[in-house]
DNA sequence: TAGTGGTCTAGACCACTTT
DNA sequence: AAGTGGTCTAGACCACTAG
């Protein structure tokens, strides 16, 4: 007796969910509409409220959706290219990027970084803040770590801030630059990033982190974390394809 | 009355679940071992199952854990570094980079895929389908999406398999190679992919998507998901840091 | 103040691996 | 068969936004 099973092995609620959702986005909504609120959804599709949130989670994290506490969920844009390609070969800061420093402080880094800065343990470097604006949207959060030894003639004593940090790296900018190397991971927004980019902590994010190679030595690295629910990393040329999952 | 309130806006449970799990991990535990289960961690803590889980999976995301159903929670080994640098100007499959070729069959490919291949609506590909193998673990998972008109001598009536998908390659190989570009974004597996690549489907991956240029047209596309769990992308010399979160 | 998404609970059962 | 992580439920309350 009973229905004749369709699947075998069906797929979990939140998943189907989810395949179910997605098409509904691309036929019946545009983008920035807004979708009926989650306990209507639930109730619709006859879930408990915590299975439809894990279906609207992955279409977020795909970057099809975006939530907003007391606002509601609406349909998200394409994701945003943004280049950064290794090939232009300049120090940070140098022309206009996208980049806007916000302060610089000198303080002791992370146990990673110092190991491949070669710096004494506990040793203090330079930290700049920097944020990365496209589209009028904050796009990515980086510190970038430089050592004293990289910038000698910076012993001054400028207040922290933003004219700190142009400091610092106008001083970067002496050394040549002999090649840079760079990786992408994915991570997990610390509380202060997540607040620079305007997302809630542990917001997934893209970790770009570069090396800067001068006179054999690593003479700085940079560890930029992006929004990845709203980007799309190029290298090159932009690829015009809209492809996750 | 009551006890002082330490923290004005206290950080959700979660959070502060994996900040002190997190610490446990580095000072108490060495890679590969397992954790205590998720009902007795939660009880540990007093917390909901749920909540712990939450925590869990931030941590897995970092790829500070690995969870397997039937078996536990275990600590991860640092991510490996795989090679995804542009500079290499060759077609995929040319030389043994970590790739092996699964099959090859000839179908419709994804509407965004078809854009930028300029091919006509419904018109057929050749899809490519090979597995990356890094340090004994698959790693990644590509689909190659050549057009006819790129292997022209290719009409040939093969089989599907091994054979047919190394008969792709090897025509594609005597088109000039132009260049290509390159971007990476956050995805979650498909169904499919996440059976290659030792997942559960949905499981967040990097997606490397790639443009193979030739005589001003794209020649071929390439769309790699990456375990993001498990990876480090690596453009140009390796970068010897483990920098999530 | 009303409505939204975010957090949390205490339970249940399922799918999978190992013994 | 026992033990693990994965899925799911039905509720509750909180934090935030907007009228």
């Amino acid at each position: 007796m009973g229905t004749t099973q369709l699947e075998p092995v069906p797929e979990p609620k939140y998943q189907h969910l989810k395949t179910v959702i997605g098409e509904a986005l691309d036929s019946e909504f545009a983008v920035g509409e807004i979708l009926p609120n989650e306990r209507e959804l639930a109730a619709r599709f006859g879930v408990a409220r915590a299975t439809l949130r894990q279906a609207l989670e992955q279409l977020e994290l795909e970057g099809r959706l975006q939530r907003r506490r007391g606002v509601g969920t609406t349909v998200a844009p394409p994701r945003v290219g943004v280049d950064v390609s290794t090939t232009q070969h300049s120090w940070p800061g140098a022309g206009d990027d996208g980049w806007q420093s916000l302060d610089s402080s000198v303080d002791v880094p992370p146990a990673a970084v110092a190991r491949t800065l070669e710096t004494e343990a506990e040793e203090r470097v330079h930290i700049v803040r920097r944020l990365r604006v496209s589209h009028g949207q904050p796009v990515a959060a980086e510190l970038l770590y430089v050592p004293e030894g990289s910038v000698p003639r910076l012993t001054a004593i400028d207040a922290p801030g933003p004219a700190r940090a142009r400091s610092v790296l106008r001083e970067l900018h002496r050394l040549s630059l002999d090649g840079q190397d760079r990786s992408v991971e994915l991570g997990s927004a610390r509380a202060d990033d997540a607040k620079e980019l305007d997302r809630l902590p542990g917001a997934p994010v893209l970790v770009v982190t570069t090396r800067y190679l001068s006179g054999g030595r690593t003479a700085a690295i940079s560890v930029a974390t992006y929004r990845a629910d709203t980007c799309r990393l190029t290298f090159g040329d932009s690829v015009d394809l809209v492809m996750a999952s």
